[in-house]
DNA sequence: TTTGACTCTAAAGTTAACTATAGGGTTTAT
DNA sequence: ATAAACCCTATAGTTAACTTTAGAGTCAAA
């Protein structure tokens, strides 16, 4: 068990963003010493892993928190509700990659052939590069 | 060329959002009529889909106004500094890709293990389902 | 035992990215 | 030629995701 400016060490986050997440309700101590100190575990370092994770490709913490309770719990959630869920998910997913991909394909493209060519390019942007990737 | 409500209309964003993205220095309108009224072209149509996909893998509007001026442009910027911004933000994306591709293991496990099977699962979460992936 | 580092709550402040409002010109269809 | 629909600037307000501040209790070392 460690305290919250543990916590904070071991992830990065600060101690007020660490408050925050447990208002927002992503992210509760494990428990509460008796004076009223805030506990964590290794847990918590997984799930604060993940929650950046998350945030680093757009979720926002509405989002997040939707991720980390999709569970399945006997009479809580049925296997469909899941799966309903997480197929979205999924879905967004997939479609975040997809613009990635585009995107570095576009990258590659300018540091290639706009700069490994023996005449100079006089202008060749982003844009002029996504032309030429598939959509 | 066209005005500011059409544009709107054939991109989804806000007027008003168009007229903030100009001010940020994002999308700068072609010209401006005798009357004063901001006119975008094509190019614009092309520059307002990459700021959207750039914006849903979570780059900020700073960091996709650093991604549109990415441009070799003689006597402006060598290829070398194009290709060290450009190299950077390459491993920003294969970055996301990487926490993407985690992701998308984990909701695949649980929606195949943790519901496929005939015995239903009594607990499983998308922390359970990442511990399986590897890192 | 007291000093410094740590923790608490509650509330106000900040930043990014819009969104809305007020007050006023312009264009276009009738 | 006039009303509806559009555009303008400037400014204020909103939401998400924190960050800071104020005031006070707790713990560990000297």
């Amino acid at each position: 068990m460690m305290r919250i400016g543990e916590l904070s060490k071991q992830t990065g986050f600060k101690v007020e963003a660490l408050r925050y997440y447990e208002k927002e309700g992503l992210l509760m101590p494990v428990s509460r010493t008796e004076s009223g100190y805030r506990e964590y575990d290794e847990g918590s370092l997984k799930q604060l892993r993940f929650i950046r994770q998350a945030k680093s490709v757009g979720f926002s913490l509405k989002e997040i928190i939707e991720l980390l309770t999709l569970r399945v719990e006997r009479d809580q959630h049925s296997c469909g509700d899941v799966k309903a869920i997480a197929e979205q998910k999924i879905i967004q997913i997939k479609n975040k990659m997809k613009e990635l991909d585009k995107m570095h394909q576009a990258l590659h493209k300018i540091t290639d052939a706009c700069c490994g060519g023996s005449k100079p390019a006089t202008s060749c942007t982003i844009l002029d590069a996504l032309d030429g990737v598939s959509e």
